[in-house]
DNA sequence: CTTTATTGTTCTAAATATAGAACGGTAATG
DNA sequence: CATTACCGTTCTATATTTAGAACAATAAAG
């Protein structure tokens, strides 16, 4: 079968005028070379290179191939080249908006990377949990989360990714006042909860066979910001109802167990607004395309 | 570390619109074309295809790189039609002069392997051990064996290879006569001599250290025809003195023994005479090369 | 002529890639 | 809504490839 390698690897070589020289600009013992232009020439079924201990030619039918081959190589040189251009060359400012809970758990190691893969790129993060208008504010993308299918705009929305919230508490508070089986189990329960209006509270729960129950719970501290909620938790406060991805890592380590695994405590959706695809930046697009493909892998229900 | 084949196994993918589609079109398991492309886009640090168990789209630098993949994948294409071409299209008759030893135990599977490789040519081998004058008799190249250098001419000359002889005999014959230990056990044993001029015959011996002995023998069998001397020296007859290379079969399989290992009864010279290298077809120029690239391994004495 | 240095090839335990099946997730179908 | 069919990924025993040393061959140097 055919080896694309071995067009790289006898380039070199015949470039190189030997083995041992060819090895050591590739920094690779020369036993392998060997083989692979054996093999090529096997599967050619033609000498490239006349060789002996003490002699290296290159048969008429090798300079030949040569040619080709370097070519070939010449064509991935400009393919990884371009890639890297790709990166480097992107510049520029591009504006976003979004949740607390979006940018604290959401994509924070993700505009690390992205800032990490394009160099020349600044990126200004506006982080609030109203809703604001994108056009006034300048804004060339944001993320929202919603329940809801959000109203026709002139704002392109694109899906991010479907969001699952499940409830959370420590394994103390649950070895302490027992851990619940079914929704009823959870009545009037002393509670934490998103957003403060109003301060009383319920829980819409569903399972897998679309069972819904609501649940009236006991806000023992109402909060805007999830990383707030999320920690009280971890210190025994209650049970809480947050999105599956701000809490992965403490499930994973321990410090917070899942409530009622068969139960989701609310279904949201994470969308992509952008202004208008037209005035688009090249940053903004990049940032939104690396939006696009990667935060369903580090906050979609099936990551 | 790089890898071309991945440039190879992405450009299907994408071609094909699916890595299922792909993998039967390559007749291969879809999980390698999985890793391969992972593995691509991981050491691009890049994604190139964004997918789902099913949406398949190819990212803006996933599309971008596809163009130079492909690109290579063309010369690729035509790297590998050129070597055919050259097989296939060398078409034509070439004429051959040698002795009837070069081509009994020299050149014969040469030939063949020659012949299948570019099944359009035509050989005609003209075997004679008499010099012959190539111009005149339209002969497009010769093999020749020669001790000393051959004279200056307006015939190009090529060397081939050098080539030892050996003086051999069956071990029925060594162990009924006596192994010789030395030259002087040679004296005036009965032998097989190639050639009839003279009829009876002297081996000058020679050995690693350069010490030459002449040892007068006596030919029970002359003959032009090396087979017939290898076999008659089989059949246990007597010793005799021929390149080492007419006899390596029968050494390997133990019907004959090579006498005085430590010494040889003759230094030869193959060489490979052509016209004028101007005139010459390019049928006769990749049988020369053939020959120059190959003959060495089949015949020369370090093979 | 012997020694030395350097070449390409071969050998073998260890690392890597592969085939094929099993898997989990998703869209279309009845 | 449950079923079916299909897609890409993951898993794992098997097969291939590799690195590094040993090797054989050859030309140059002493």
């Amino acid at each position: 079968m055919i080896d694309l390698n071995d067009y790289y690897y006898f380039v070199h070589v015949v470039e190189k005028q030997g083995f041992t020289p060819a090895a050591q600009a590739l920094n690779m013992p020369k036993s392998r070379l060997s083989r692979h232009v054996s093999k090529l020439e096997e599967r050619l079924d033609i000498k490239l290179i006349q060789r002996t201990s003490r002699q290296f030619h290159v048969t008429e039918t090798g300079k030949m191939f040569y040619q080709h081959a370097r070519a070939l190589l010449d064509e991935m040189e400009a393919a990884e080249a371009a890639i890297e251009s790709r990166k480097l060359s992107l510049n520029g400012r591009v504006t976003m908006s979004c949740s607390l809970g979006v940018a604290q758990f959401a994509i924070k190691e993700l505009l690390v990377n992205f800032l990490q893969k394009y160099p020349k790129v600044e990126l200004v993060q506006q982080v609030t949990n109203q809703n604001i208008d994108l056009v006034s504010s300048g804004i060339d993308l944001a993320i929202r989360g919603h329940t809801d299918t959000l109203p026709d705009s002139s704002i392109i929305q694109r899906n991010l990714c479907a969001v699952s919230w499940h409830l959370f508490a420590s394994p103390g508070y649950l070895s302490d006042t027992g851990t619940p089986r079914s929704p009823y189990d959870l009545f009037k329960r002393k509670s934490l909860k998103i957003g403060w209006q109003p301060t009383n509270g319920h829980w819409t729960l569903e399972n897998k066979q679309g069972l819904k129950t609501t649940v009236p719970h006991h806000p023992q501290l109402c909060s805007d910001d999830m990383n707030t909620l999320k920690h009280a938790a971890i210190d025994g406060l209650g049970i809480v109802s947050l999105p599956a991805y701000t809490c992965r890592d403490a499930i994973s380590n321990g410090t917070l167990q899942r409530v009622l695994p068969e139960w989701t405590s609310g279904k949201a959706q994470l969308s992509l607004l952008t202004p208008s695809r037209r005035a688009q930046s090249p940053v903004a697009k990049a940032l939104a395309l690396y939006l696009l493909d990667n935060l369903h892998t580090h906050v979609g229900d099936s990551a």
